[in-house]
DNA sequence: AAAATTCCTATTTCGCTTGTGGGAATGATA
DNA sequence: TATCATTCCCACAAGCGAAATAGGAATTTT
């Protein structure tokens, strides 16, 4: 299950890519989507330092996307937030950690399954951007590929 | 992710799987899964009361599976353990709970992409039994349909 | 009767989540 | 310059659940 952060997170995200480029005040979003106010704050802030979205302060001030909505996926943002998407962190790919109490971890049969598991979750998270999610079909192979990490896998 | 008693759960059911019908003492299991005694114990009793296994008491006590091997899915087992395979309650299916904060659920554009992710690891978890586990190939169809409870599910 | 097991109840400890509050830094406007 | 509205930063508090641990009761075999 996803944290509320994250829930919020993801709504907020979905709310500023409505904007199609224009800037979103936490508290417009806040209102609109039901979020405490200064939760929010430090959540958009999380979002800006993972470079999701970029803020301007002042009296014109806001959060707009820092890339296009068809770039940006929601696997990203639930990594950004929560963490990974495996169900254990051994059978995870961007966050993988060795299991502890696991005596062989390559022939674990709980990892092979939790593996494959993590992996049809992500691909439907990775491949779904806010621009097809707001679009209403679900596609969109171009950001999947573009937006690929397959930095740091473990091994086994 | 998964709680750590989740994670105890399943290796405690793929190390019973193994005894093929022979019954397990919870000493032995946590001895070979390293996992603390006291805190399997306790675990054992909620995948009885879950049904999935059946219990001995005495000189000649343990566990054992309550059903063949390629009759317990993955899923079920995390169900009864941590509760929804969603990422939230109103994308859930089999613990399916209104999104408070949500204005219109039905056209809740996160909730679309939610349900397409639980679809997707659901038919993993619940095609996935301990016997295909075991036997290193991860499928069963047959056990995905017999088991398969559409029971309580949410209009929207 | 003795030994070994499951099973039940209570308690503890710890860290995380979910906020709230105050105010500093920044930028637009008059 | 003064004012106002915004993002941003820091501290903290309350609550909650997870992960055990402890002691012993109930049950079954020998």
């Amino acid at each position: 299950m996803l944290s509320q952060r994250c829930k919020y997170a993801l709504k907020a995200m979905v709310d500023v890519a409505r904007a199609s480029g224009a800037s979103r005040r936490v508290s417009d979003i806040a209102e609109r989507e039901n979020i405490p106010r200064k939760f929010l704050e430090a959540i958009m802030v999380d979002l800006k330092k993972g470079l999701l979205v970029e803020s301007a302060r002042g009296k014109l001030g806001g959060y707009r996307l820092s890339r296009p909505p068809d770039l940006v996926t929601f696997g990203e943002i639930i990594r950004l937030i929560d963490g990974p998407l495996a169900l254990l962190p051994c059978a995870s790919r961007n966050f993988y950690k060795r299991c502890e109490d696991c005596e062989d971890e390559v022939t674990c049969v709980l990892r092979r399954v939790l593996i494959d598991a993590r992996n049809e979750l992500a691909a439907v998270l990775d491949r779904t951007t806010l621009a097809a999610a707001l679009a209403g079909s679900p596609q969109s192979q171009f950001a999947a590929a573009v937006l690929a990490d397959d930095s740091s896998i473990p091994a086994g």
